[in-house]
Formats: structure tokens, sequence, C-alpha cells
DNA sequence: TAGATTGTTAATCGATTAACAATC
DNA sequence: TAGATTGTTAATCGATTAACAATC
């Protein structure tokens, strides 16, 4: 912990939904909100709030709580939100294309660029404003245009080697779809694998633990 | 803790973890495994599995190790994966289409047998095998069938209420992907709330974060 | 000033890791 | 039997919560 050194991954996990709390309370027209509020509101304590933001820095003010646009500038900043990281896709299937659709990346830091797939007949197609190339052409993609983060939606069986290679052409993280746990044995590669059918997995378990009882 | 009480949330959460890797050890035909083998293919360590494990008995054998078939299966069991609960998707916009296709729901104890959307130019299409329904027939749906896993890919402004609704009609466990926090004051409903767009602010971070050094 | 609420230190709690006796 | 490896208890570590002095 500290003010700019290493922050705890319990933490950081928990400033997007920070950011999207602020973001809400801002366009509610909320001027201030002491972190008792903000607890009650996040279901957490206040204690934990105040101790996540002094990670970073003295947002708040003694007496009067926090200043619900500025903090919700600070952990933008913190973030990244500010920032335009070049992203691709590899594999256009339905998931592919459905994170192409639905996640808006430029709120979040990104600009997605690109989306590349193995099966010649979508090549051409276009998804949103984006036309899908053929895998062949990624090389040449990257040379060009240096994306740095890769969302995979392709089959478990590809994604290491895919990986690999894509790390020699500058990709420096990783949005992880395919059913594979991905690491990277580089340094300074971020991986961040996110296994939809394991969450499914857990809640089959609460759901079935929930009749047990 | 405790061979049948409550199991933690940090070990139910990698149960299905342990599911994944035992199933592609059988598949590699890998008849017996040692927590310390395990550990290093699964990078943690060999303490931590054996005290995972041992929450719900004793799977394995000393000087022995764990049969794998024999390990996967239980922990099967233990998440239910031989159950079939009912579950609809409300919601066919794309990311509801792409869950529908691309999640395998049998094989996580559940199964698919509704989809529907507001947008009645949706109704009638198919999605799989699977054709969409206009949102007016819920409840109809509901009476008759009897589903109790719902999944939400719809807008955040409309999540709380339908929430609500469909837990009057016998929805127990809600597999949340709107970019709300849902949360359910009944007792006795599940909750998992997915939040894509802030797994990816976390990358966003970490990825800045490694530039910066 | 008095009241409110932070920033921060100390106490508690839970999860992870280490150690080792039990046992196959 | 000897070697290996578990199940389980004890030690450590980190994260959360509580408390309170600082201060707006």
């Amino acid at each position: 912990m500290g003010k700019n050194g290493n922050i705890s991954s319990s933490v950081i996990k928990r400033l997007p939904r920070y950011y999207r709390f602020l973001g809400e309370l801002q366009k509610q027209g909320i001027e201030r909100i002491s972190s008792r509020e903000l607890s009650e509101r996040m279901k957490l304590t206040a204690s934990q709030i105040r101790q996540d933001l002094n990670c970073f820095g003295g947002f708040g003010q003694q007496g009067y709580g926090y200043h619900v646009e500025s903090l919700h500038e600070e952990i933008g900043k913190i973030l990244g939100v500010d920032k335009c990281l070049d992203t691709i896709i590899i594999g256009a299937g339905n998931l592919g294309k459905a994170i192409a659709m639905h996640i808006n990346f430029e709120s979040r830091g990104c600009r997605l660029t690109g989306i590349f797939d193995s099966n010649p007949r979508l090549t051409g197609e276009t998804v949103g404003d984006i036309a899908i190339r053929h895998t062949d052409e990624i090389e040449e993609f990257c040379k060009l245009n240096h994306p740095v983060i890769a969302v995979l939606c392709i089959p478990k069986t590809s994604t290491q080697e895919i990986a690999d290679k894509l790390v020699g052409l500058g990709i420096r993280s990783f949005w992880n779809y395919s059913h594979y746990d991905l690491s990277i044995d580089h340094t300074g590669i971020v991986v961040e694998n996110v296994h939809l059918g394991d969450s499914l997995l857990t809640l089959t378990y609460r759901t079935n633990k929930l009749a047990e009882e």
C-alpha cells in the first residue's frame, strides 16, 4: 500500500465499482457524500472506503466528506479512463461480436481498432463500424497500428499459441475469454482471465445449496 | 469450513477451476496426481489444494495422491453439474444471444429453456434451437415451466424492476450482466453480478501501470 | 466554537502457508 | 518396511473493521 507504490489487488478490483457508483451519484446531481452514506449504498463499510481511497491520496475533507464530481474524476484518472489503449479482438464468433458491440471501450480508456477471425467467410463483414480481417493480417496490422491490448475470443486449443505470437507483435495485455487459463512467462505482460463458465458454475453451486436448506 | 457446513466463498470460487483442470488431466489420460504436481500446474500452493479439498472430505490417499477421475467426479457433484436447473435469458441483444450460443449450460448443471426480449421485431427469431419470446409472455412461461435461474442481459434502468418481478414468478437465482449491482432483499435469492466493464477497467489500470515503470 | 467526518493507527478477523504426525 | 503424500493443526500473513485524534 502507499500513495504511489503497490496497491493490493483487492483494492484495485474495487475501484471500478467506486467509479460506477460515483458516476451514478453525479448523474443524480448529488454534490457531496460521506463515507458512511456511500457505504450504505454500496453495502460495504465506511472504514473500507476511507482505507481504500487513502491508498491514492486524501480526496476527502474532514467534516464535509467527499466531493462527488472530483472524486469521480480522480478515480477515473487513477484507472486511466482518460487514456486511449488501442485494442484488437481475436475471434469474431458470437462472443467476439457481442463484446465488440456491447462493451464501451472508450469509456474504459481503450479504443477498438481491429477484429480478426480465421474463418475467411467472415472477412469483410463489419461489426459496428469495424471490418473483420483475416487472422493472416494480424502481423501486418500490428506493425502498422501497434495495438497494446488483445481480447481473446478463441477456442482454448489455440489460445496459448496465439497469445505468444501476439506478445512478439507488441501486445502487452490480454483480456482472455477462452476456456483456458492463460499465463505468459514474459515479464511486463498483463492477463485478465474471464471464465464466464466458472461464474455460472458458482451460481449453480449456490442455487443447489439453497435448495438443500 | 467443515465437511458439510458453510464453505467460504474463497474456496467456492476456486472449485470450478479445479474442476476444469481435473477434466483436462482426465482427457490427457492422467490417472493420479499429487497436490504438489497439481499445484505446479495451477500455480497455487499444495497446502491450499489439500486445505480446499478437505472442506468437502478426504478425497486423497496418503502416499498416492488423488485419483483424477474420481476427484473430478466428486467436485462435479459438489458443484451440481449433474443437476438440471432450468434457465431463461432476459434480453436477446448481442450479449444475450452470444451467451445463449456460447455458454454450455448443460455441462454446468443448467438447461436453457427460454429467451425473452421486449423488442417485438425479435419475437419468433431463433437463437440456437430456442425461439425468442416477447417479454409479455414471461409470466405465463414461468407459471408453466418454473425456471429457477434468470440471465439478465438488459439495460441497467430496468434491471431491478424485472428482477423483482421474476422473484415473484419463482426465479431464485440471477446471473446479472446488466451494468447495475443487483441485490435482492428477499432471503433465499442468489445473485452473481458479472460486470465485464469492471473487468476491462482493471486491465486498463494494470496496463497503464505497466507503462509507468 | 461545536459538529461532522476524515485520515490513520491499532485490533480483529479470515485466509493462506508451513509443518508434521498419520497412514497408505 | 521405507517412501510418499495426505489430512490436519499451528503459524503467518494480509485484509477488513474499529477507534480516535486531527481538522475542516
